[in-house]
DNA sequence: AAAATTAATGAAATGGTTTTCAAGCTTCTG
DNA sequence: CAGAAGCTTGAAAACCATTTCATTAATTTT
């Protein structure tokens, strides 16, 4: 027995003397089995004796063996590895999403391989290429410009993949997202409802395909319902950003000096308007009311507060984790559009037209 | 000739039905060379003849060979893979960090997985190991609790490790942050010499021992040279949210009605109590100024535009990365803590104490 | 108690690269 | 022209886990 003891320490000192990497080969030697068992154990399977499992589990801990992925992924050809191509990842929406799918992800043992292509198909490409030879699991795509060329690279490489925050009109791609087209019509309809009639418009980039054309949509939708004609020319394009939110109030009211409303495509933007028009003596939402889209925690905190299009970033990353580990597992999806719920939340930067009075918060129901 | 081509493509049809993986043995066929100077082809050794690598680099395309990564980070025993494990990396500095570190590792041929660990230690533990096991070159750590405890355990783990975004006392471990306590001190400077003596401070949580404490420590140096006397209970404890921020104003206000200036130990906090005190109808800067830290985009948008510490996270990232590169090749690194720079960003939410004016947006000199 | 099952284990093949070592060719030197 | 030296190339080992197949041990059945 103590003879025992003592070879084991020699052995555990030698490993520490040489300082390499522990592998299951030490810990078969150590536990005085073969290394199928260790692997066995290691992979749960049934078939080992209860004694034999415990003799493996604590070679294990004395050696701490830690498995080389490289050589199982090798073997086994799966990862546990989730690719996730973003681009303008550094939006607090965004960045939020990409939180959710983080917690989702590790809650269900996967890692996160993750690129940035700031909307860039060569670097999409070189990313897609990379986790590729990775061997990834799976990916998930937050991405907007372009989407036709990377679609067909995607579904050549024959990757299971879930487009995050964007709609495409495929029936093989899962997509998880906000309803966009109902949440901006939520917002055109009830602008209408207290009294606006000139509305102007800050959208995406026009090569955003799946959020801003799809926001469009829905503007255009409830325009039509509400017998105001559609005007291109009173939509400006923007970037999402504060910037393009200021410099778009500028060009608005200069060209339209009579508008009485502006829906910007998301938050920032929305911030970036009030900021202008507070800066030239407009009263928001007095003279102009003001809506954004995305309803980041921002816009709790702005004066005024912002009338905004809520949904979770969080939640939606969630989500999108659990419908791709669906079609990793290859199971039976019923309905591959998945939305997410969105709140239209009333706040101080919209107003009855008109009217002075302060709002006080109201949400509406939800219409996801 | 006829007869070569035909075979070839007989070879690729032959892959493209069978639709497995394309191997260098398939190449090497292809190409009717060796396995070893396939190889030597993709790794651009020199010493392959010309027309061979030739033959080799067409037969690469012809087959859009990709290389298994696993089993070349199974026999070469370096990934080319960067871990970064970060906290609150919705927050806009940290995303942008994040980006930063991104765009430099792709630069540099490197793919980042990435883990949110909350700035719970087992999480960071948790990821450390999987890490490990994927054979991760390098990790950047933007956490910020704990530290010893984990500066233990990655010292244990003998990986090139750089903290990003934080300042840790041990000559062995490489960071990369801005001067905290010197831009902390050039906040509270800049207020002594506006006026102020009664300042309010909001620090972040007490487990922040890499940022936040190390800008109590400016603020105290500011203090002393000021003056002033170094009262406890004038530091209230946020967490870094929007939200902590508005709340610790109203702990301010109550306990300190007489304050002249709150000091934000980061921007969205600086904006819950510009919100705060707005909702209170205490103006700022009229009689209280209101300052932040880290000069994230929002500050310039929102009324009154915000007195910052403007740092760039993006930066920050990619001198973390320059550095975690050295540090992977054991380069000498002369000094391995690393400070970016900084400026004092005056706006409007700061005044001469008990004047009406409005300042102008004033930027100070860089002190980094 | 012998035969037939079933359970537990081990040996060896496998996955796709890199790298060492040796061998085959060229080319150069004397 | 023989031998040395330098280029190119290929064969085979190594990296470390998984998994199939065969074998041995344990249990049940007759």
């Amino acid at each position: 027995m103590l003879n025992i003891f003592n070879s084991e320490m020699d052995f555990i000192i030698d490993w520490e003397r040489k300082n390499m990497d522990v592998t299951m080969k030490d810990v078969a030697k150590l536990a005085g089995v073969s290394l199928s068992t260790v692997s066995r154990v290691l992979n749960d399977s049934s078939l080992v004796r209860e004694e034999t499992a415990r003799k493996v589990k604590k070679a294990v801990d004395k050696l701490d063996y830690q498995i080389n992925d490289s050589a199982r992924i090798l073997r086994t050809n799966t990862s546990n590895l989730i690719g996730v191509i973003g681009a303008g990842m550094e939006r607090p929406f965004l960045a939020n999403l990409l939180k959710g799918i983080e917690a989702e992800a590790r809650e269900r043992g996967f890692a996160l391989i993750y690129g940035d292509s700031d909307g860039e198909l060569e670097k999409e490409q070189s990313y897609l290429n990379i986790m590729k030879q990775k061997k990834i699991d799976g990916i998930i795509l937050i991405t907007t410009n372009y989407y036709n060329d990377l679609l067909s690279i995607v579904k050549n490489y024959k990757i299971p993949v879930v487009f995050a925050s964007g709609y495409i009109n495929d029936p093989e791609i899962s997509c998880v997202t906000v309803d966009n087209v109902a949440a901006a019509y939520d917002v055109v309809e009830y602008l209408c409802q207290v009294g606006h009639q000139d509305i102007a418009f800050i959208k995406g980039p026009d090569l955003d395909l799946l959020a801003s054309q799809e926001r469009l949509r829905g503007v255009k939708l409830a325009l039509r319902l509400s017998d105001i004609e559609y005007d291109p020319k009173r939509f400006i394009e923007g970037d999402f950003t504060f910037e393009s939110g200021y410099s778009a109030a500028k060009k608005i009211i200069n060209k339209f000096p009579d508008v009485t409303a502006i829906f910007a495509f998301n938050d920032e933007m929305a911030v970036g308007v009030i900021s202008y028009l507070k800066e030239h003596n407009i009263k928001v939402p007095e003279d102009i009311s003001v809506v954004g889209f995305d309803g980041i925690e921002l816009g709790k905190y702005i004066d005024p507060a912002l009338t905004t299009i809520k949904q979770s970033g969080y939640q939606l990353g969630l989500r999108s984790i659990e419908i791709l580990n669906r079609v990793i597992n290859q199971e039976k999806i019923e309905d591959n559009k998945v939305f997410i719920p969105h709140k239209l939340v009333v706040r101080e930067s919209t107003n009855k037209l008109n009217e002075f009075t302060t709002n006080k918060e109201v949400i509406s129901n939800n219409r996801g």
